[in-house]
DNA sequence: CCGGTTTACGGAACCGGTTACATTTCCTAT
DNA sequence: ATAGGAAATGTAACCGGTTCCGTAAACCGG
């Protein structure tokens, strides 16, 4: 194992001029109060039935006139726990991040928690970094969207104890509770749908797959799908890597010049991938759903307003972000049961993009 | 000043197991490598000049051979600063928030900060016991879009050196520093650019301005201008309170009955604003921009694919991060400059939904 | 009135780093 | 050979809480 320089990075080492204002500290209290620092720590964990009814309200008063506010890195050192929840996720501009992060988040809230929030763009080394830093400020729980390329580093943190939940990607090796959308449910009833609609030749379009599992799932029961329904076209699934200029427009080409005439729709893997087909598909100057149907995962806010209605699987995104953070509270609680892999139900939300063929 | 119980809510002050699997300390790095305790903190703080070649080698091999993670809570508790940052959104889950908070974090990252985030939903109770937490934190800066109902613990916090930097709503009274887009400029341009294209009837919708400066600005300049410009319409500003239920219909309404026949604009004070008059317009059947124009703050994705592509003020707000963050390194170093507003220039992107009237 | 229990509180060590202030080692110039 | 200074490292107190354990006082039933 390579050896991973430790060396601290915050670069102002130097000097930075604090003028300590004298932030009164528990002992300040304690003195103000007439009592020992043992009595003002009981009483910041809500001990009252050892204190007595006067000391507590004469706490209370030494408190507000202090402005004391307990140093959560004293208690979190002593403690060994830093209320504090760690959460990396892939790109916080996606709405389906920031939809998983608010669940997380009021959750993390409602329990005092904090919570430190990791962006990794996807990049596994940026992801290894951010797991390091979450470790040093010994987080009491990770939640996270990984790449998949830091099994190492999870591993670790899980061996010293803390709970790590996947949300949004599957890796079943490592053994975390993980919270998901049920993939193959949402993916199964939208093409149900879709052939009952009579779509005679529908697309798949995802970015690649790597190790995402939920672009997994759903391209493979797309596949497992039309083979089952012994549907007569071609089982198209396209991928494409957005890093790769104009991929996007020679994969669409491909499949609209091959399916001329066919009553046809395509089904985006993502909302990211929705709209830069949307994006294309208007360029080149097709109506919807008159010449193409269109449908995706992820019930954006844009779904409804973008004529004629886009037909979208909502994910239980803050549903999610609430299972995630209560399965990390059980394990911080000692839960050690196996873990668990939960799956939420997508919903189809059907809108004006797929038309049935008699219409 | 009421007094605030400050009992910690942690729930599981029961008893949560975490049986130690003893995380290797400074202590036993020293031990290992046959050093004391100090040179090993020296080694990493980078003070590698008082450390000989071989000590630092035989520490870096000890480093990684027990998978040592320095605890920021010990050196925090110390060196009284946590390394990290505080972040204070009125709503996570829009897309404004999330590409400023994107700024701050790529800043933070770089120089070895974590970001704590959290989420107020413009409550300012929320807002306050946020402050109060990461104040608990020792956070070494705060970055805020705030309600503005909490000026006394921000200055509680400012008192105390910790830096504060507003983002996107001014509070000029607070005398923080603050970073925005400049809402006269670019309503200015925007308004400048819509009556050049002849429209005679131009109507702004906004949510509530209360103390939300950017909302507040942006409507004042499209008052004044109409004014200025000695516009023959009515200077329509209409707020909308969406917690009221059908508030927006009506008043889109009278807009729309009282403007019949005259080449008329929707201006919109953000994108949430304006998807929700996107989805009236399309129930009541009415076409863009052959019925009617519309414009809006906020260059988000769905924007250019909405046919037949919206026009939008595109807010610098990954900058806005990125030099709240910047500013909120400055002060940790020490810079006791007078606080300065920042106002970053948006720029009108303009698409099909804003055709000029001769067309 | 007394032993035992309960109630209310305090003393001091400890958590894992940092740092002011030695101390030791080693080199160099005289 | 040695004084003197730089280089390399160590000692121990300290940061602000928590907690184990101890104790004084009040209470209580027999």
């Amino acid at each position: 194992m390579a050896i991973v320089k430790l060396v601290n990075s915050v670069k102002s080492l130097s000097k930075p001029s604090k003028q300590q204002s004298h932030r009164s500290t528990i002992g300040d209290v304690a003195r103000e109060a007439g009592v020992s620092k043992t009595t003002i720590s009981r009483y910041l964990s809500g001990q009252f039935d050892s204190i007595s009814e006067q000391t507590r309200k004469r706490i209370e008063q030494t408190i507000a006139d202090l402005k004391y506010r307990p140093n959560r890195m004293a208690r979190g050192l002593k403690r060994d726990r830093s209320f504090s929840i760690g959460m990396i996720v892939a790109d916080i501009t996606n709405p389906f991040s920031t939809s998983i992060l608010r669940g997380v988040e009021d959750v993390c809230t409602k329990h005092g928690y904090s919570l430190m929030v990791c962006n990794t763009d996807n990049d596994p080394v940026k992801e290894k970094e951010y797991i390091m830093m979450l470790q040093a400020h010994r987080i009491d729980g990770l939640i996270i969207n990984s790449t998949g390329h830091n099994n190492e580093y999870l591993h670790e943190l899980a061996e010293e104890q803390t709970p790590v939940v996947l949300v949004d990607r599957k890796m079943p090796e490592l053994g975390f509770d993980t919270v998901v959308t049920n993939n193959v449910q949402a993916t199964t009833e939208a093409m149900r749908f879709f052939l009952q609609q009579g779509y005679e030749r529908i697309a798949f379009f995802t970015q690649p797959v790597e190790k995402v599992s939920s672009r997994n799932e759903r391209s493979n029961t797309f596949h497992q799908f039309l083979a089952q329904a012994n549907h007569p076209s071609i089982t198209d699934v396209y991928v494409v890597d957005f890093r790769e200029n104009g991929q996007l427009e020679q994969k669409l080409e491909a499949y609209l010049s091959s399916s001329q005439g066919q009553f046809r729709l395509l089904f985006a893997v993502n909302g990211v991938m929705q709209l830069k087909i949307l994006n294309v598909l208007q360029q080149k100057g097709l109506r919807i759903p008159e010449d193409i149907a269109v449908a995706c995962f992820d019930d954006l806010d844009w779904a409804p307003v973008i004529p004629p209605g886009i037909t979208t699987i909502a994910q239980p995104t803050y549903e999610i972000g609430v299972n995630a953070m209560e399965r990390v509270l059980k394990r911080i609680m000692g839960d050690q049961s196996p873990a668990e892999t939960i799956e939420l139900p997508g919903k189809l939300i059907i809108r004006g993009s797929t038309p049935s063929k008699t219409k």
